[in-house]
DNA sequence: CAGCATCTTTACGTTTACGTAAACTTCCCC
DNA sequence: GGGGAAGTTTACGTAAACGTAAAGATGCTG
């Protein structure tokens, strides 16, 4: 029998960087499920993930609504032929959305480039009138 | 002389397929500049790709402020050294935070693979047992 | 056993990004 | 010239994502 490690809301938010208020905000939210012995929450691994899941999301603009249904993405989830047509149509939704934010970011990127040449440039003029 | 192209607020919002209260609300945040013909605003190429790139930031979940620094970048902006390092400073830090994102992307997009994966396995399952 | 750290619940406050509604001009059309 | 259609300002409302504060339980530690 392999026992899990567990971690404390304390460890989690040190870690992450963030607050216990905003862990447990998350679990109100449904998208953490930790364990109790007694008052205190007692997180599992797969909480560690799902909190991972979260913050990837947050960096991406994903809303929590929407960190929780690709959290349920990993999730075995659904046994009949109707809730998996209606996975495989959620992630070919978030792939696209994915395709989206990809060219966003090459076009950012190409566009954080000619900034940089633009600001060089300037600099340039300015050595040179300094002469 | 170009006389340049011209929008009124109406074509904006159904182009960007938004509405017109945001787009009162940009301006409202610094983000817009449009002309004026008496009450009536009237808005330049350069709003509308300013638009663009603002709605880009909200698909990579940046604020409004974000972009409104982003929009910064592109105005040829500062005249002296000092502006212009600052300038090369803020563009470094969204070049970090966009390799950021691509790696992010790149881990969801991964994880959307084996997610689908798992969904067609079970989908063949279902098929087995009902031969 | 007093004290400090860490945990808990409850609850009101705050920022961002608009939505929604009211009340009013302006312009065009029949 | 009486309606729309599209524009305007002003202002209150709202959802999301926490922040912040109060008040208390729990547990170790010198």
């Amino acid at each position: 029998m392999t026992t899990q490690k567990t971690y404390s809301i304390g460890e989690l938010a040190r870690e992450f960087q963030i607050t216990t208020r905003t862990i447990r905000f998350y679990e109100d939210q449904g998208l953490l499920h930790p364990q109790r012995r007694g008052q205190t929450r007692i997180y599992l691994p797969s909480d560690r993930v799902a909190l991972k899941l979260i913050l990837r999301g947050k960096r991406l603009g994903l809303s929590l609504a929407e960190s929780r249904e690709l959290i349920q993405l990993y999730i075995p989830a659904g046994d009949n032929r109707h809730q998996l047509q209606a996975l495989l149509g959620k992630i070919a939704e978030k792939r696209a959305m994915l395709e989206q934010q990809l060219k966003d970011i090459q076009a950012m990127q190409q566009e954080m480039d000619e900034a940089e040449q633009r600001a060089r440039e300037a600099m340039m003029q300015l050595e040179n009138n300094n002469v």
